[in-house]
DNA sequence: AAAAACTTTATAAAAACTTTATAGAGGCAA
DNA sequence: TTGCCTCTATAAAGTTTTTATAAAGTTTTT
């Protein structure tokens, strides 16, 4: 379980933050003070720091300054403030990434991950059912164990993987997998996922994970 | 001395990084196509890539996919683009950050200080099975008797502690313990890995350490 | 000079992939 | 319902790619 230290003193941006980052299977812990933020992070060990430069004790600048006498963490800057020179201090300061109010939830989840992939590698494996992929080590297991793929088998379960409960059309499938030039070759991709359900379905003919929507292409069901 | 490559399609905006990133002491290769930016990658070792979307003959965030195939190096992406998707994308797709332009000359260099210091090692995983790696003293044990490896073949079998359980991409073995100019020589890897199952695996045919993924690489198994 | 390590080549075997063939499921009109 | 059609699942054959390994050639080390 990846967790993350949210220092951010303004409740709605609290709850909004604390939504967003709880529906991506962050947990979270938030506080509104520098100095309680220290004592979180002393009690338990968290995987990243998301910091609003406007702490109510302390200025979030000395804070960061404090922090990184004793810490690596990485440390994502939150700011209200686009100034120049606030972004660059906090960056020497020892901030890993610098986001501006008001900013897209997307771009602060993405750079949440790299900064999470890039410092600590926690290996973040996507699940569904008893079925799990993990990117980083590409690895894919069922109930623990694992199932050996074949190059293009693992790279269509990763696609049905980044979307999941979304129907991809054969031709999205050839298209991201195969290249545009193999579209209209629909047996590609049955026959590749036919050797899938092999692998991974209980029972291959009545399929639990990857369901067909006919006519149309396939669907990894959650 | 820190090196940076440059893959930037516009001469306006190579020269204004030019002077920029000369002043600050880096010294610098600058590449208008993507392909010129993997030969001058595989001739020699560079410390961070500055990567401009827009590249001439290919799609910025293709090279960026193709480029993660083998080399972690940070990854800074420059974009006239603002739009979040693409932002997401390339953040997904391996950069470590990403700047609008037109951008603070001041915070690209701010950011790009956070990059090459958050350069972190690997940490290493000391045993496997029956193997023991010490790289203080450069030994390695299976069952406590002494393996006496090659230098080739001590780096290899490293590497895959370094990342146990992960699958190592021939060229990813490549570029680390040959130099990136080693890509597309899978068979330097092949004869090694035999080498080391030779010494290492009570039965090389069928590797119990040492594991082949075929089309992908090689891993080291739990 | 000899030994060791490394690169390069060659080849058989294994694995993966493509392609074809066939049977079955489901929709729809007569 | 029946017959026809399209779409699908899957086995199996054919083809290509990838791998393991020996061995020869080269470079480096001792």
């Amino acid at each position: 379980m990846t967790k993350i230290l949210i220092l951010e003193d303004s409740p709605p941006l609290q709850s909004f933050l604390k939504t967003l980052l709880q529906a991506s299977g962050y947990e979270l812990s938030i506080c509104d003070k520098g100095l309680d933020g220290f004592a979180r992070l002393s009690e338990q060990s968290y995987d990243l720091v998301l910091l609003d430069l406007g702490l109510l004790d302390m200025d979030g600048q000395d804070w960061l300054i404090e922090f990184r006498q004793w810490s690596a963490l990485p440390v994502l800057v939150l700011s209200a403030r686009d100034g120049e020179v606030e972004k660059v201090t906090a960056l020497d300061n020892g901030a890993n990434d610098y986001i501006t109010k008001p900013f897209s939830a997307n771009e602060l989840l993405a750079r949440i991950r790299v900064l999470l992939r890039t410092q600590s590698q926690p290996s973040v494996a996507f699940t569904c059912g008893n079925i799990k992929i993990d990117p980083q080590k590409h690895r894919v297991t069922s109930s623990g164990n694992e199932i050996k793929l074949t190059k293009k088998e693992y790279a269509i379960l990763l696609l049905l993987f980044q979307n999941k409960n979304t129907v991809l059309t054969h031709n999205a499938i050839l298209s991201h997998i195969w290249g545009a030039q193999y579209i209209d070759r629909p047996e590609y991709v049955r026959v590749h996922v036919a050797q899938l359900r092999q692998k991974l379905e209980a029972n291959p003919a009545s399929p639990k994970y990857i369901l067909t929507e006919p006519a149309v292409g396939y669907r990894l069901a959650d």
